[in-house]
DNA sequence: AAATTGGGACAGTCATGTTGACTTATCTGC
DNA sequence: GCAGATAAGTCAACATGACTGTCCCAATTT
């Protein structure tokens, strides 16, 4: 029951990717296995492109991952980072030593409370993280193109189920 | 620009969840960071209940994934477990050599080609893929009863785009 | 008979995560 | 104003899962 794709459906942006579409009984085993499976491989795929130009720089998806949020949220303070990442502080610790020490990460006493450190990328780091978010947009916006903008809705639909309710505010909160 | 998530919808198994539509104009960055974002998130939470079963068992995700492929595809070669987990042979020798002593997973010798070691799972590799596996589907299940069935479409269809068009035959030979 | 392929094994390394305990600075509530 | 809570940094030790490189054996292919 193998569906072939179109392959030339990767350049012309418009036509919708033809996939076997989600049934109406679709809480069966195989659809959620199809989920599993699609997930993971759609995840590790995204992420390979930037983790050559990761490795060029001697550092490491824990480095990405910091890059990322703090472009996203300029400013977020290391407890919000560690909240964000569901890490320990030990382990974040070390990764912005890392990048404080490569000036890609600088630290600002906050302001309102200044227990807190501010992080922001120095112009280095943001010209970094704008070419590993280049590498991650390359290939969504593919995907996004191939697929049609009804099934990005769906995209994040589902994504969003999957986060537990608690959470989702946070996820949210990264938005606009 | 916050969008409130109903959290009563997550036992309502109906009625679709409501979240930001993809704009027209869907290759904004924003929107290509609100995927990457929520594709993390999503991949992480759905993970996240598997990992305490695994843990208890002193296993870890790449024992998981052997086991989930094993599954899928009882009888693959090593090799094929390789490929499909892009890994070297040597990461995968140790994942293997543990769950073998844990009498988790079986080999045989093939049958057409007799150099290669087929792997299945053995009555109690099975009991445990099979609890791990129904971590999974809770969190998938409810994602897409959440979501409904158009946006499962959609959820499938930008993940297969996400994947190369070199791999996805690969991908679509786990299906039926 | 020679070359290739599938698989296993050993040694060493690296990146990323963990726990636990301790310190410093700062804020908050009484 | 002081006690306790909080934000962050730090040290040490450790586990996991990946890597590279090399060597080997058995079976298949040419």
């Amino acid at each position: 029951m193998t569906v072939p794709i179109s392959a030339t459906a990767a350049q012309a942006h418009v036509s919708p990717l033809k996939v076997t579409p989600a049934s109406p009984l679709f809480l069966r085993e195989d659809e959620i296995r199809r989920g599993i499976e699609l997930l993971y491989f759609g995840y590790t795929s995204m992420i390979r492109g930037a983790d050559a130009i990761l490795e060029a720089q001697g550092l490491g998806r824990a480095h990405h991952r910091s890059l990322y949020f703090i472009a996203r949220r300029p400013g977020l303070s290391v407890g919000e980072l560690i909240s964000l990442l569901g890490v320990t502080k030990q382990s974040l610790g070390r990764v912005l030593n890392d990048l404080g020490h490569r000036e890609l990460v600088e630290q600002r006493v906050g302001v309102a409370d200044r227990r807190q450190r501010l992080l922001t990328l120095t112009a280095s780091g943001a010209a970094l993280e704008a070419r590993l978010f280049t590498e991650l947009e390359r290939s969504m916006a593919r995907a996004y193109g191939e697929a049609g903008q009804q099934a990005v809705s769906g995209f994040w639909a589902v994504l969003m189920g999957l986060v537990p309710p608690a959470d989702r505010p946070q996820v949210e909160a990264l938005q606009g």
